[in-house]
RNA sequence: GCGGGGGUUGCCGAGUGGAAAAGGCGCAGGGCUUAAGACCCUGUCCCGUAGGGGUCCGCGGGUUCAAAUCCCGCCCCCCGCACCA
């Protein structure tokens, strides 16, 4: 544990001021990752995104930029009043999940129950343990979200986004608690959370002579044209008014009703088995059918009211067998079936009637075959032709415009229960704000702007694009949560992933408002307008109330650091904020402003369980830094997977890399100080190794992949330098300078302290070390191969050896090595000719040309073994001689250039 | 279903046309030690009494002198599909 250690050198960084970024003449280097979202302590999760970003800025600063690494935290929206509630409350589950994986103590939980003191203790924690893992953050520029002054800056931004037309009014379905009176999110329910909300088509079928309209609920409006007939459910339905239309609907539809924005008013009860028997239109098709009774169809699915469409509906066909109805199936689909495609997949599957569950199965079949692959037949009208997937959306288009149609918000899946017992049901939000994700300008703005990113790993790149064509419109406004109000309309709040699209440039004014020289009056639209776009004009920013100069140092200091170099966030964030993020900046700022690089990584699992944060598991980085120290988790965690891929958190590798470090820590201080010894070709290959992870390193960590960053500057050299030793290097401090400031970004507080046996200057800021070509020593890489290849050779020998007593080694004879030269120079048939003009024998000639290929030619083979003849007697325990006449003339015989042959006597 | 990623030796994972398998973890053996831990070495697909041979990268085909890598078909796994941070 390096627990002093890294404390000291925390200390020392704060005290110095290191890491508080100002302009200067140097290219800067802005990165930003995502700010914590404070319900609870941060955790792996954050450890491994942090820590990336951590690992990059000081990667960047120690290549000679000017890095700015900001942090603020996040507060706004709804979970931190929740968990203010469910702690007041003494919640036994939330208590429990506080304690237990969040690390509160019991006694600080107990006083959370209001969202100040929530976002205060957390907020308190976090920088505990951010300080505490050494990230090279300016803390100078720290906030919260619910500051006044940033407060002001989100109304600016909104300000601007209703100017330039990206947000307006509309409505919305949510699933919603009735006895809340509030919208519920996953972690409020106690069952269904995996239901979505589906949108029903609802088509209006009149009763004959009557303004009774019987609303089907469907999701398949384009087969309105085989409608047949409409199904009740033999039991009790309401009349109900909706919209100044008579409509009659089951009991549960009319209480769903109530929350879908309409003009809604009862008449009266009936038995649905009034209307069995009677005929209703076919809209459109303008067909008059009969109402018929079936068990199958529920009253607490939609309107509780079906149409009839046997040839394509598997229900529907079965229903009508079981009521041995005289009706045909009207087929208007083809998707390669021979016969009515209900039949087909109902006899299939061998369905018995309208209650076998199997019907399920067939409807599911049969929707997903006829979406993809059917064609709307003849007796479509003006559909025909077209792909069924097409002429759905126009079916229900045209029923729509005609005033024939309506939609129903109903559940995927039921039911739905609210954590308070309540049944919850789909409630349209009206009157809310919308950010026009939807619009084409803008989404070909952000698209074309994506273009000349770097997003990394690269292939997220297509991601982006396919999610930037995805997005739709999203309401950005809440009733309830943490937040700033939308300035012209107080009744609402900005929601959470609306408010932190832009806050990066937050960061330069942050600087400000910590040290009081800007206060939230003097945010005004017209600073913010000259400051960070450059609109308007100085005299205007006067409305400030600021000097000219205070305005011109912030505004000089936005256009230094303004773009984002790199932003690094976890993967959970590309189909959200970081596409928020882009399209914000797009819609806003100046190109030369705009996001440079977009950076993303994987989840963190905890052998091999997720984590959560409401459920647990969870490991939190305090936690973490508590049992392993700063270095070991930072090491670990960039060490664990590469991008975007998952890592999986495991205790036992974790120790295992604990004692890794201590190694090279303990290796590091013993040879730090040695005086140097005269230089040996062993030396020069270490070097030349070095040099060739240096060279690794810096490529691996230009695309920020810190698992094969620090797989070359700890592990592999860690492994080149144990065979250094073992073959009895003496020099090993000609690495150890660039060797610590090569491991400094990821392990910074241990390089420090080594770094400091010898200099007096922080390694944090020294300049990283630089691969150099003419280090590379390719003779002594050989030499060295040679070597290690010829010990294992030798030890394979003896395996075969009883009672071992002599190895003689016979390194390739000078012809060989000559013929062999030859025939990499010339061809084979050169060297052929030369041999045949040498005095050697022919058998042997012969045997040697066979083996061409295993030949490795290396200079001096016989030298390179006698100066380690004592490593190898070392290794073996064995005598070892170069007396090639002890050896038998077949084994002889065996020696290539690059494989002397070996002899071991008994 | 759509979109994105992936399937390599006990596990995690490198490796994208040239002798497959870096590195980590785990396991086993040996060394060191009074002992344990740490540390060092060796082994870890199969066969082999001389440094060797064989098998092998989800499955099946194909291209090539040469395929984990390129092409075609198939199977399986993970993630997103939202209004939630």
């Amino acid at each position: 544990m390096f627990k002093e250690i890294e404390e000291k050198w925390q200390k020392a960084w704060e005290n110095a001021r290191i890491f508080e970024a100002e302009p200067n003449e140097r290219q800067k280097f802005f990165i930003t990752i995502p700010y914590p979202y404070l319900n609870g302590n941060l955790h792996a999760g954050h450890t491994r995104t942090f820590t990336i970003g951590d690992a990059y800025a000081r990667y960047m600063r120690m290549k000679g930029y000017n890095v700015l690494f900001p942090l603020g935290f996040h507060v706004t929206g709804t979970p931190i009043i929740g968990l203010a509630e469910l702690i007041a409350k003494r919640d036994q589950r939330t208590l429990e999940v506080y304690t237990k994986f969040h690390d509160v103590p019991m006694g600080d939980l107990i006083g959370l129950t209001t969202p100040e003191r929530i976002v205060e203790y957390f907020a308190k924690e976090a920088l505990n343990a951010l300080k505490r893992i050494g990230y090279s953050i300016d803390w100078r520029r720290s906030f919260t979200t619910m500051d006044p002054p940033y407060q002001k800056f989100i109304e600016w931004q909104f300000w601007k986004l209703k100017e330039l037309g990206y947000i307006e009014k509309g409505s919305h379905p949510v699933r919603y608690c009735p006895n809340d009176q509030n919208p519920v999110e996953d972690h409020d329910l106690l069952m269904g959370e995996e239901a979505s909300i589906v949108e029903f088509t609802v088509i209006k079928f009149r009763l004959e002579n009557s303004d009774l309209i019987f609303p089907c609920a469907t999701l398949r409006p384009e087969t309105i044209f085989g409608v047949t007939n409409i199904w009740l459910k033999p039991t009790n339905y309401l009349i109900a008014k909706v919209d100044g239309e008579k409509w009659v609907v089951s009991k549960e539809a009319f209480e769903k009703l109530k929350f879908m924005d309409r003009d809604l008013e009862f008449v009266k009860e009936v038995d649905g088995r009034e209307f069995i028997g009677k005929r209703v239109m076919v809209p459109l098709v303008n067909r008059l059918v009969p109402i018929l009774p079936a068990e199958f169809v529920d009253t607490d699915n939609a309107t509780g009211v079906v149409m009839s469409v046997p040839a394509h509906a598997p229900y529907d066909y079965v229903a009508l067998r079981d009521l041995n109805a005289k009706i045909e199936p009207i087929v208007i689909i083809s998707s390669g079936n021979k016969d009515v495609p209900a039949k087909e997949v109902v006899e299939e599957l061998k369905v018995k009637d309208q209650n076998d569950p199997e019907l399920e199965k067939a409807t599911k079949m049969l929707y997903k075959k006829e979406y993809h692959t059917g064609i709307m037949l003849e007796n479509t009208g003006k559909f025909a032709g077209m792909k069924v997937s097409e002429a759905k959306d126009k079916v229900e288009k045209e029923l729509k415009e005609l005033k024939l149609a309506d939609v129903f918000y109903e559940f995927s899946e039921k039911p739905v229960v609210c954590r308070c017992g309540t049944k919850c049901v789909v409630k349209l939000v009206e009157d809310q704000w919308f950010l026009r994700y939807s619009d084409e300008h803008w989404k070909a703005k952000v698209l074309e702007h994506l273009e000349r990113m770097r997003i990394i790993p690269e292939y997220y790149k297509e991601e982006f694009r396919n999610k930037i064509e995805w997005l739709k419109d999203k309401a950005c406004a809440r009733r309830k949560g943490l937040g700033t109000k939308i300035p012209w309309d107080k009744e609402w709040l900005i929601e959470s992933l609306s408010d932190s699209t832009i806050y990066m440039c937050y960061y330069i004014l942050a600087k400000f408002i910590n040290s009081g020289e800007l206060k939230a009056e003097n945010i005004t639209k017209e600073f913010l307008d000259y400051v960070l776009l450059d609109k308007g004009s100085l005299e205007l920013a006067k409305s400030s109330g600021l000097s000219k100069e205070t305005i011109e140092k912030i505004k000089g200091e936005f256009q230094y650091w303004y773009p984002v170099d790199l932003r690094s966030s976890g993967k959970d964030l590309v189909a959200n904020h970081l596409l928020f993020y882009l399209f914000h900046h797009v819609a806003l700022f100046s190109e030369k402003h705009l996001p440079k690089a977009i950076a993303v990584n994987g989840y963190v699992s905890l052998e091999g369980q997720k984590m959560s944060k409401s459920k647990g598991p969870l490991l939190t980085m305090k936690k973490a830094l508590e049992i392993y120290g700063a270095d070991v988790t930072r090491l670990y965690i960039l060490h664990s997977a590469e991008y975007d891929s998952d890592a999986d958190w495991k205790s036992r590798e974790i120790e295992g890399l604990a004692s890794n470090l201590e190694r090279f820590y303990s290796l590091v201080s013993d040879h730090y100080s040695r005086d140097p010894e005269k230089i040996t070709t062993l030396d020069r290959w270490l070097i030349s190794r070095f040099n060739r992870a240096v060279k690794e390193v810096r490529e691996a960590m230009d695309k920020l992949q810190t698992r094969r960053a620090v797989n070359y500057a700890f592990f592999e050299i860690m492994n080149d330098v144990r065979w250094y030793l073992r073959r009895g290097g003496k020099n090993l401090s000609l690495i150890l300078d660039d060797w610590i400031k090569l491991l400094a970004p990821f392990a910074p507080h241990i390089c420090e302290e080594l770094w400091h046996l010898k200099h007096s200057t922080f390694v944090s800021l020294e300049s990283y070390p630089e691969y150099d070509p003419s280090k590379i020593d390719e003779h002594a890489e050989k030499a060295e191969l040679y070597i290690a290849k010829l010990l294992e050779d030798i030890k394979e020998v003896m395996k075969f050896v009883e009672k071992p007593k002599v190895v003689y080694i016979h390194p390739a004879e000078e012809w060989k090595c000559k013929a062999f030269e030859i025939a990499n120079e010339k061809g084979i048939g050169e060297a052929m000719k030369w041999l045949s003009m040498q005095n050697i024998d022919k058998a042997e000639i012969a045997n040697f040309s066979k083996k061409f290929r295993s030949a490795e030619l290396i200079k001096d083979e016989k030298k390179i073994i006698e100066e380690n003849i004592e490593f190898f007697e070392r290794e073996l325990q064995i005598k070892v001689s170069l007396d090639s006449s002890k050896i038998p003339v077949e084994r002889k015989r065996l020696a290539m250039p690059g494989k002397p042959a070996i002899f071991v006597s008994s």
